[in-house]
Parts: structure tokens; C-alpha cells; sequence
RNA sequence: GGCCCGUUGGUCAAGUGGUUAAGACACCGCCCUUUCACGGCGGUAACAUGGGUUCGAGUCCCGUACGGGUCA
């Protein structure tokens, strides 16, 4: 056990990413070891598919780089816990008419929680992981901060952390380039140094997320109207969790005009499409809300957000409207704003904080 | 049965003698992307059919097929 507390536990995927983030903490005199979650299991989905997050045969790309860095590595198999608060909240909110967002819920509770907590019990004091984040001290808060690299910037995903997760939290490749961060897989020879880009939902493979969702839960989410905003009928859709808000394609529908989903109405098991303009919106109210830069927001202040994850952040209003609830008005109306996204606010650099669009 | 109108890519739909025959939806590919979407770029694909007029017809004329309307 590491007197001075520098004992980290790296959250490997077995991507480059996570494998620089290893080996820089390790230069930076860390006591380090590495680690897989394993999150899902090969029976739950179909084949295993390059380029997610976390699949399956990564696990030996992750334990690959750990020898080659001397560093222990372990396999965690958080299944239970992904099925359940990963898996079942992506369904619950499809469910609901919503859209969800399952990277901030995995990294909320399963990178940050579980890991952290195996972390903790394995006596080291930090976890990394290869996030495009940076964490900067200011007086007694530790604040998340965007990448110095916009074109990697992942704190939008990265919200909901608390004080404690991100005092114990270390993000080696803030200050990075990806194709810094490739050279120094390159230069490190691992074998990853040239694997794609992370895309798509990890959990579900070679399948559609209707599909999915229609197989995991044995339920039928059965056809209505798709109408449009004065009620009409104008075709017929295919269940309401295989939509979300602002989509065009895949409606199946031969319109005069491009149309968008405007609304998901599950009461009534319609669909209602609209033409682009009627997606805009200038507010919207989020709850589950995690503020990082303060402890609540005691007054109305100007912030930037988004509302989608690598979306161009907008000015706006954010007022804290309960404990955890706010509402936010922009100053010019955002596209499909939609249930179930996360809105992240900024202030310059400084995620203020975040919540769930409802 | 007579008369009238219509028939363009998988779908909707522009185009009234000379166009590479628009556009939208769908579909396919690529780009973007640790969500879902949006978006960008590119691609496959059509003038119901036979004849005629014309230098030239999707566009004009006649016949046929199919669809719709109308009529004591």
C-alpha cells in the first residue's frame, strides 16, 4: 500500500484511449493497475462487434496493454448491475416516449460507482479513465472542466459525477489531442494504437433497439398513427420506442416535405410529425439535476448548453426550481429538444452542471 | 355502352416539343459520433403500351390496357 495515496485503478475498455490514460498515469507515478468491466453477456446479445465501448474481445486488448505496462489487471463483471440500471432505465424511458442517453448512465453507475467502489476496496485511491475531461481544484470543489481539445470534449457525458467521484477521479487525456494520443500507442506498440472510434450502443449489436428492447422485455409495442400537429393521419408507425424526437428518417412515409417526429404521444400510441420548424422550442425543464460548479443556484444565471451530446452549445437562462429540478429558457429556440437527453450547462470551460430532459 | 380525365423511379410528385427527366420519402454507401437523432457527401432507380406527326416527343395525334368520373 502507497504511503502518499498515489494508487489508481484504470477503467481499461481496451481502447486506446483508456490504454494512454493507463500509461500516463503510470509515468506520472502512480502505483496503477488495470481493469475490465465486464458488462454484458455474449447470451443477452448477438456476436460481439468491433467498434463499441466495451465489447467483449476488447478484454484482451485491455490485458494486453497491462502486461506490456507491468501492470496488474483484473476482470469485473458488473452484468447485474448494467442489465439493471443501464439496460432497464434505456428501456424504461423508450418506454415512456423518451430518448435515452445510456454512456451518462453506465459512466454514473457503473464507471463511477461500481468501479469506483471495487476500486476503493481494492486500496487505491483513484480511478481514470480515458475520458476527454479535465478536473481542476478551486477552493473546496473539484470542477469538471471541458477537453482542451473541443473536438474531444466528453464532459457532456460526465455531468452527473459528484464531488467525491471526481476528487477521486483522474482524467490523463484533458489536456491531449487524439492524434497525440495515438502516437503514443504508436510509440508504446499497443496493439490497439489503431482501433477505431467507439460508436453505437455497446449492448446492442446487430439488431435494431426496437428489437431489442421488444426481446429483452417479451413485450409487443404494437402500431398507431403517426399524425400530424392538427391530428391528421398520416401513415401508420411501428411502435412508439422506435422513435425519437427530431428523427426524419425511417418514418417509411412519401410526404410532399421533409418531416420530422415533434412529439411522441404514448397515452394515445400516436406519432406526430411536423415540418422542421415546429421542432423548435425555447425552453425546457430538466430534473434529476447534478450541479458541479456550486451547491444549488441560488439566482437566474447565464449559462451555454446542450442538449445533445456534440451539439453546438446556445446561450440560455438556467433557475433552479427545486432540489433538484430547473427550468432553462434559451435565447433563440433549439431544435428537438427531446426527453430523456441530458442538458449539460457551461460556463466557458466549467461544466456548471446537468439533469434529464423531461 | 357513349363521353371526359388520368397513367413519370419502391412511394408521393415536378415537368405543356429540344432538360444530364426536378424534388421529397424510402433504400444503399461514406463522413460525423462513446446515446438516440440531426446534418454533410455520394449512389441505385421512372416517362403504361403499340403506332403516327416532327429535324426532334414524357410533352401533339390515333389505337390498346388499366384506373377514375359522368350520362337519358
Amino acid at each position: 500500500m502507497e504511503t502518499n495515496g498515489k494508487t489508481a485503478l484504470i477503467a481499461m475498455s481496451g481502447g486506446v484511449d483508456s490504454s494512454v490514460a493507463a500509461y500516463l498515469t503510470q509515468a506520472a507515478g502512480y502505483d496503477c493497475a488495470g481493469a475490465t468491466m465486464r458488462l454484458f453477456s455474449t447470451e443477452d446479445t448477438a456476436l460481439p462487434r468491433e467498434g463499441s465501448c466495451c465489447s467483449l474481445d476488447d478484454v484482451e486488448d485491455a490485458k494486453a496493454v497491462a502486461r506490456r505496462l507491468g501492470m496488474p489487471h483484473y476482470t469485473f463483471n458488473f452484468s447485474e448491475r448494467f442489465r439493471r440500471d443501464v439496460i432497464g432505465r434505456f428501456i424504461a424511458v423508450y418506454e415512456a416516449g423518451g430518448t435515452p442517453n445510456p454512456c451518462i448512465d453506465c459512466n454514473r453507475y457503473l464507471k463511477f460507482d461500481q468501479f469506483f467502489l471495487r476500486a476503493r476496496e481494492l486500496g487505491r485511491n483513484y480511478i481514470v479513465t480515458g475520458h476527454y475531461v479535465r478536473v481542476e481544484k478551486s477552493g473546496e470543489r473539484y470542477l469538471l472542466k471541458k477537453a482542451l481539445d473541443p473536438a474531444k470534449d466528453q464532459s457532456y457525458v460526465l455531468y452527473a459525477l459528484t464531488q467525491e467521484q471526481l476528487a477521486h477521479a483522474l482524467f490523463p487525456l484533458g489536456e491531449l489531442t487524439k492524434p497525440q494520443v495515438r502516437a503514443i500507442a504508436e510509440e508504446q506498440g499497443f496493439v490497439n494504437a489503431r482501433k477505431g472510434e467507439s460508436q453505437d450502443i455497446c449492448f446492442v449489436q446487430n439488431e435494431s433497439y426496437g428489437d431489442f428492447i421488444e426481446r429483452t422485455t417479451g413485450r409487443s409495442y404494437p402500431p398507431g398513427d403517426f399524425v400530424d400537429t392538427e391530428g391528421r393521419v398520416l401513415g401508420r408507425h411501428k411502435g412508439t420506442i422506435r422513435y425519437t424526437v427530431g428523427q426524419r428518417k425511417g418514418l417509411g412515409l412519401a410526404l410532399p416535405a421533409p418531416m420530422y417526429v415533434c412529439r411522441i404521444d404514448v397515452e394515445n400510441n400516436q406519432v406526430v410529425l411536423g415540418r422542421g420548424e415546429a421542432l423548435f422550442t425555447d425552453t425546457l425543464t430538466a430534473e434529476g439535476l447534478n450541479l458541479i460548479a456550486c451547491e444549488r443556484l441560488d439566482a437566474p444565471i447565464r449559462v451555454k448548453a446542450r442538449v445533445r451530446y456534440r451539439q453546438p452549445e446556445q446561450w440560455a437562462t438556467a433557475e433552479q426550481t427545486g432540489p433538484d429540478t430547473l427550468t432553462l429558457r434559451f435565447d433563440e429556440p433549439q431544435r428537438a429538444v427531446t426527453k430523456g437527453q441530458a442538458v449539460v450547462l457551461y460556463d466557458g470551460d466549467t461544466v456548471v452542471g446537468g439533469g434529464t430532459i423531461r
